[in-house]
DNA sequence: AAAAAGCTCAACCGCTCCTAA
DNA sequence: CTTAGGAGCGGTTGAGCTTTT
């Protein structure tokens, strides 16, 4: 079916934002929140489009938003989850709280890619063979008790619910691993988030990082991790995998699974810290 | 000091998904 | 069931900045 263009392409502005613009669209939000990005510039008497100013606000303007360097831990666990989810970022962000989709995004291709590049060259011969058993068995076990709630327990997130939380201003990124609502500094409606960093520890990072060795662990990883046929299809992951796109085994599971994991890996034992 | 190369990151583009009519 | 439109996601771009030669 033909789509209509995101926004009347004569008169609007493109290219980097002006303070006052920001003023103008932080006001706005501020005072009616954004139940229609499609409409909100022409009310706010923006001269962008609707899509324009939401990337605007979600990855520059949000309150919520933690500016500055990446910590090693916050980079430890972009390493790690771009290791069971691929390039999922929007999913990845949603574990790192004040993170955007698009800044994970940037600082992957920028500096972890690299890194992770060079580690896997002085590990990838010695760690290769043994961890490879050691790390699906140790993900397996955090991750299938999980999974298996995901699957035996009707859907606590539908993806409605999940709409409506990722339209609050505070963002997706942290909906769905948060417990309390409070108003933010901007007077729109936020949620409070907890500490998601303890989930997993040290060790686990080194040896998914060392496990990593080519383009199959993506898949293969998730299929040892999880290990289990998606009950709604009946094809494994493997067989669900499209050639054309190595994450699409991950695309047989929507969006609410990952919120559902998230959620109960928050509900698991806590674990140490880094 | 100047030019070239490399890096960063905000923003755009095109696509898919979902929902309502 | 079909179609239209809104929202969101991931890939990509390019201007500006920094580092190297």
């Amino acid at each position: 079916m033909g789509r209509a263009p995101c926004c009347e392409k004569m008169g609007l502005k493109k290219g980097p934002w002006s303070d006052e613009e920001d003023q103008i669209l932080i006001s706005y939000i501020r005072q009616h929140g954004h139940p229609n990005w499609r409409a909100l510039p022409k009310r706010a008497g923006l001269l962008r489009c609707g899509k324009s100013c939401r990337l605007r606000w979600t990855n520059y303007l949000r309150p919520d938003i933690k500016r500055g360097n990446f910590t090693k831990e916050e980079e430890d666990t972009i390493i790690h989850l771009h290791e069971m989810l691929g390039n999922r970022w929007s999913v990845i962000a949603m574990k790192l709280p004040g993170r955007t989709d698009n800044e994970i995004k940037n600082i992957w291709h920028t500096h972890l890619k690299k890194r992770l590049a060079s580690h896997q060259t002085t590990t990838h011969d010695t760690n290769r063979r043994h961890m490879k058993s050691k790390c699906a068995s140790k993900a397996q076990s955090l991750v299938e008790p999980v999974v298996s709630q995901c699957l035996v327990q009707p859907k606590h997130i539908s993806l409605n619910e999940e709409r409506c939380i990722s339209n609050q201003p505070s963002s997706r990124e942290s909906s769905s691993v948060t417990d309390e609502t409070t108003t933010d500094s901007y007077g729109v409606a936020k949620h409070e988030e907890i500490d998601h960093d303890t989930f997993l520890d040290d060790s686990f990072w080194s040896e998914t990082l060392s496990y990593k060795e080519d383009n199959i662990m993506e898949s293969d990883s998730l299929t040892n991790i999880i290990g289990i046929e998606h009950p709604a299809t009946s094809l494994t992951l493997m067989e669900t995998t499209d050639t054309r796109n190595p994450n699409t085994c991950c695309d047989a599971y929507g969006m609410d699974m990952w919120n559902d994991i998230f959620t109960h890996i928050e509900e698991l034992p806590e674990l140490p810290e880094f």
